[in-house]
Order: C-alpha cells, then structure tokens, then sequence
DNA sequence: ATCGGTGACTATATCGTTATAGAAACTCCT
DNA sequence: AGGAGTTTCTATAACGATATAGTCACCGAT
C-alpha cells in the first residue's frame, strides 16, 4: 500500500488473502464465488463480509485465463477521417448497446485506412484473445480479410458489402438505396445528375468491394432502366469530406452547367455539394436539386433539410453483435448476409415538395 | 479442431506447443519472445519458425497476469441519449487516437444514466483491473465518484467540471463560453433571452455539478454585468435532445412573444431551437437570434450557420488520456484540472453579420 | 459394528505466460 | 591445469483464479 513502485495496478487482495483472513482454504472461497451451494450459511457470510471488508474483486484477467474465454468483442474501424463519420457513430451506439446486453466487453480500435501496420493492429486482436472482430470502414487492403479469415477467430463485416469468398457481413441495401435516390431525381426530371463519390474506385484505400461499388451499381442501374447513358463527366470525387465534395463539385459545375441535380452518396458530401450550389451562385434546389445517402441527424437539421437514403445505423451495429454472437456460439455456421433496408426520405433538397405543393 | 465443443475460443498453440516443435525448453521461446539476448541466432530463428508455421500468439491474458497490469482503459459513459450526442463522439475521436499511442487498450462503456446498476458496471472495471477510468457524461449520482475515488483506480472526468473534493478533471472552460455567448446576444441589443439548460436543475439526473451549471453561471455573469435580472421565466429545459428543446422553446415563445433571442447550451438543443422559432411563424435571425453551445460539425451544416461556443473535443479526449496516463506513472500526483478555452463562433444565426453589413 | 450417503470443506493440478536462479559447455588467462 | 567469465540454455515457482477429485464427520439403516 505504501511502497508500490509498480505503477498500473492497485496493489489488491487475491483469492488467498481472503481465504486467509476468513479462515478457510481458497476451494472454499471460490465456491462462495461462484455459488456452489456446498458451503454452509455460516461460512459464506463469514467469508462474505472478509471480501466486502478487504475489497476484493476476482481478477477477470485470471478467471478469463482459466476459463479459457476472453469475453471481449472487438471492433476495427478503418477509416481516413478517424471516427468522424457521424454515420460510424451511430452504428457503435448500437454496437455498445448491444455487446453490454450480451455481457462482453467492448475494445475499440480506430485506425486510419493510410496506415500500412494494420498487421500490427490484428495480432493485437489476436493475442488479446478476442472471441470476435467487427469490421468496418474503408479496408486497408483486401488482405486484411484475408488475414481475419485465415486466423480463424470469428468475424462479422460492418458496411462493407463484401461479395467474394464467404463471410458473414451486415450492410444497408446500398444498390436499392441508391437506385431510388437515382429513381427520385429522375422522376423529377433531372437527366444530368452529378455523382459524388467517395474515395477514387478502384483506389489506393478501396481495393474492396464497398458500399461506394454498390451504390454506383444502383445508380446506374436507375439510368439504365430510364434509358439515360452513364455520362462519367459527371463523376467527382469528394473523398467522404464536406470540404472535399464542395470543391470537387464546385468545379464540376462549373464545367457543366447543364447539370440540375447533385447525388452525393453521403450526407456529410451532399452538404459540401449544397455549399457548392450556392459557391456558383445557384439555389438548392430550385436551380440544383441535392440528394444525399446516410441520413444522419444533421440531415434534418439543414435548410433546405436533405433528401436522403435512410440507413438504420443503431440497428445495423446491433444486427453485427447478434451475428457475431451466434458465430461464436457455432463456429460451423455458414456466413450469412443481413442487408437492412435503405428508404428514400424526402426532404426540401430534391425539391420534390416544391413541386408537388406547385401541382397541388 | 475438430471436435472443439468449448466456445469463444479457437484453441491456438501455446508456448508449450512452441518449445515442443522446436526442441527447446519453454523459457527459451519466452526469451525469444521479449528479446533477451541470450539466444544463438541459429535457435531463435528456429523458434522464430516455429512460431510463425504454427500461428502463435502469445496471450496477452497470461501476460497480464503475470505483469499483474492490464494495459486496459475504461471510457464510462453515462448518458440519456446513449452516445447520441454528437460532441461526445468527437471526445471518443480523441480518446481512441490517444490510447491507441500509448499502447493501450480501450474498453468503451456506454450507461444509461437512469439505470440504477451502475455499480454493477463499475465492479466489472475491478474486475477486469483496468488501469485507468474516464467518466464522462452524466453521472447517475455524486456516488459514482466517491466510489471511483474510494477505489484508487486512477480516474479522470472528462466535462464534468467537478469542483468539490478534487478530482483530475478536462473541461471546456464553460463559464467563460456561457458568458461570451450571452455577452454576444447583449451586445447586440437582445434583453429578453431564452435561456435553454439541459436537465432541471438540481435534478434526477444531474445532483452533480455538470457543465450545466458552470454555463448557467456564465450566462448569469454576463447578464449581471449588464444590469439585466435572471428572468426564470425566460428558462426552459430542453432534455439534450432537439424535440425537447423544438417543444421546449416552442412553448415559451408563445407565452413570452418579447423574447428576442435564444441561448441553448448544447448545439442539438439549438437546432430544435431554430425549428421552434419557424414553428411560430418567426425567423431566424431576422425575428429571433439563436445561439448553441459545443461548435459540433452540423454546426456549420444548417442554415442559417449556427453562432456557438466552439469546444475542442478532439483535444478534451486526449488530454484526459495524458491525464490518466500521468496519473498511472504517478498515483501520488496531485489532482489537476484542465480547462480548454472555449471561443465564440459567429455564424449567421445570431443576425451579426446581418448587422454588421448593415452598419458597413 | 458396518456400510452407504450426505453435507461441508480442502489439496492439488491447471490455464499460458514471465522471473529468478541456476547449469552446462566453452573460451580465455595465467 | 584450474579457475573465472561468457554464452546459451533450462527448471521451477510464481501470477490469481477454477476444476477435479478427494477427505472427514456425521447420520441413519441394517
């Protein structure tokens, strides 16, 4: 209590010294613990009050090393803006929520996409013993993947629609979503519609299916079924920033000024897009109609509020825990894909209301 | 491999399994491993081999166990709206950055601040001998942190400007925004402010002193010095959330019509804010200026831009790491309070630059 | 008196590491 | 040749819990 120079860790009492100052053999104390039901009333208040005078509480650390099980869920993010994604956040609330109700723990590890000791990153993973891994984010590189499968350790991915080898994985509908973001603009009249991707595809941070490859599939797949072409002077890249998508768009606009419409396939990128409406002096939407993907709380919070694709952040992050859960329960269990529905919401930014209140 | 009934864990090489298929003894893989340097290259590269042909991993359990530390940090955080709040996502950014550097783990909580088993939660951070413990949010009850303090687990809060017996704390320096905030308003002729606080006050939720109470202190500092009497009937309780608040401020504008301006003391709080002053057939700035507190990123988004007191989350999270980490090397360290400045940003809700260019 | 059963408790091995303290084989010096 | 010093490796006891397989009294039945 005086002297400890070891730093990191509070000089506690063990298994021993309570069985000591109780009077009993340590077996004993351990059935008090986890409630045998051989030891007498007697002794286990006896033994009882030792562990609430002293303080104790069981190690963890070495219940886990016995036990075999570590009891921890990790989650991995990948991502070049840290956390920021507000729609990342959403999903670890529900994640949290989740993974508490199940009685783990949480480790939360962010990583930036650009960092090349993702290696690093996993071993850690592995010698901490974590009973699972949530991915999620922009991968690194395929071989991240590659690594997790290989390692055994069971594994869910979190908004990364992967299509390959097998793996168990939780997304939105992305090419439903963003076929009806497409549909929406189109049924509004809108035949050049800039699109705002997030990183470059195929590119240094994607080399993996993501949900940015779904949502141009929906995308395009709206042209197609409208008999428009996919025109890709009309792609930008707003690498997933508001400042990014603004300045990316500015420009786009400036070189096409025939554009009327602006899908963004994230709501933080469809703001930089709406600054960038009136960076050219235009009006969203009467001049430019903006339609983002995500809907996060800010969303609403905008004028003109934005439309939007709706993903069920909280829900996805809990889906991701309950599918991890069931693979460590029975490894053996084929992957299995759970795609959340992603639906149009409607808002000022499209437009659509001005228009319907003008047939109205 | 098999027949591996026992779940939650892949049963992986031990280091017993190492010295076995390498023909050494255990203590010489574990030499291996932490780089003693006092085996021949030819044996460790063997062992080196091994180890890499069996896929092993030391278990960071045993480790610990034997080091007797943890290497684990606990981020506790008690809120009603989960980890909805944006602001603190940004302190969560920080946070992971910071401990991820200093080779730690993070291990994120997330209560319930109405949930009345928060000692349950805190008897698992015992358990699991986390080294260090950052509370934030909401505390259910002043209980948490005498029991936290009672355990000599080294803790700091993180925006809960706890003034009473001392504790390490990282805050904004919110007094200092409030007032800025409402010096604002004043300065630009506004008498009569709506003043939106988070929970009531001394409540349920909140019988600590939280940043609430530091911002109404401001707030009534900078009336004070102008002269101008704390009007309760200005006051309203907006729940953190922006329906409470849109409902909140909705009501009182109706019952006080000569209110000219509206100070919340959380951004959210603010946009319901902004919502509320449209419900009444009002404008903003134009009829009645609004004025948030924590500058989060939808901020900027909404239109009119949200004047507000920026905080730096970012920066709170990984000071309250340096903290905590400060105190681990040096429990015998004197309690320190750390107050980030907190700078007013003007933007267009509060009719300043409206004002400004009118006068220009 | 013997036996079986039960209630209350305990001795010891084990989990997968590291720390401590040696041991064995060389090399070098005188 | 004998000892000191190196180099290289190892045996064993921790760390703080649990699991397994007891032991020992005591009670009632035969």
């Amino acid at each position: 209590m005086s002297d400890d120079v070891q730093s990191g860790w509070v000089q506690r009492p063990t298994i021993r010294d309570i069985a000591r100052a109780a009077g009993v053999s340590v077996s004993t104390v351990s059935h008090v613990l986890n409630e045998y039901g051989d030891i007498s009333a007697q002794t286990e208040h006896r033994v009882r009050e030792v562990m609430e005078q002293l303080n104790y509480y069981p190690s963890a650390l070495a219940r886990r090393l016995v036990a075999k099980r570590s009891y921890v869920l990790q989650l991995l993010l990948f991502a070049v803006e840290g956390l920021h994604h507000p729609f990342f956040y959403e999903v670890t609330c529900g994640i949290t929520a989740e993974v508490e109700k199940a009685g783990y723990e949480l480790v939360l590890g962010v990583k930036d996409t650009r960092d090349r000791r993702w290696r690093e990153t996993l071993r850690r993973c592995y010698e901490a013993k974590v009973e699972g891994i949530m991915l999620m984010g922009t991968l690194p590189s395929a071989k991240v993947l590659a690594e997790v499968r290989a390692s055994g350790v069971p594994a869910v991915m979190i908004d990364i629609p992967f299509e390959g080898p097998r793996v168990t994985y939780v997304t939105s509908d992305n090419i439903a979503g963003a076929r009806r973001a497409a549909e929406h603009l189109i049924s509004l009249g809108h035949r050049n519609i800039i699109y705002v991707d997030g990183y470059d595809q195929p590119g240094e941070y994607a080399p993996l299916p993501t949900i940015a490859v779904a949502r141009r599939i929906g995308y395009e797949e709206a042209l197609r079924a409208h008999g428009i072409g996919f025109d890709p002077s009309l792609l930008c890249i707003g690498n997933y920033t508001q400042e990014g998508a603004r300045s990316a768009v500015r420009a786009k606009l400036e070189l096409r000024p025939d554009a009327t419409a602006v899908f963004a396939i994230s709501d933080v990128m469809a703001f930089g897009a709406m600054k960038a409406v009136r960076d050219t002096g235009r009006r969203v939407p009467t001049d430019v109609a903006v339609v983002g993907f995500d809907d996060i709380e800010a969303a609403s919070y905008v004028r003109p509020a934005l439309t939007t694709i709706k993903q069920q952040g909280e829900l996805m992050g809990r889906s991701a825990v309950c599918e991890l859960l069931r693979i460590i329960t029975n490894p053996k269990r084929s992957p299995k894909a759970t795609v959340l529905p992603a639906e149009l919401v409607v808002r000022e930014s499209c437009g659509a209301s001005r228009l319907s209140s003008q047939l109205a």
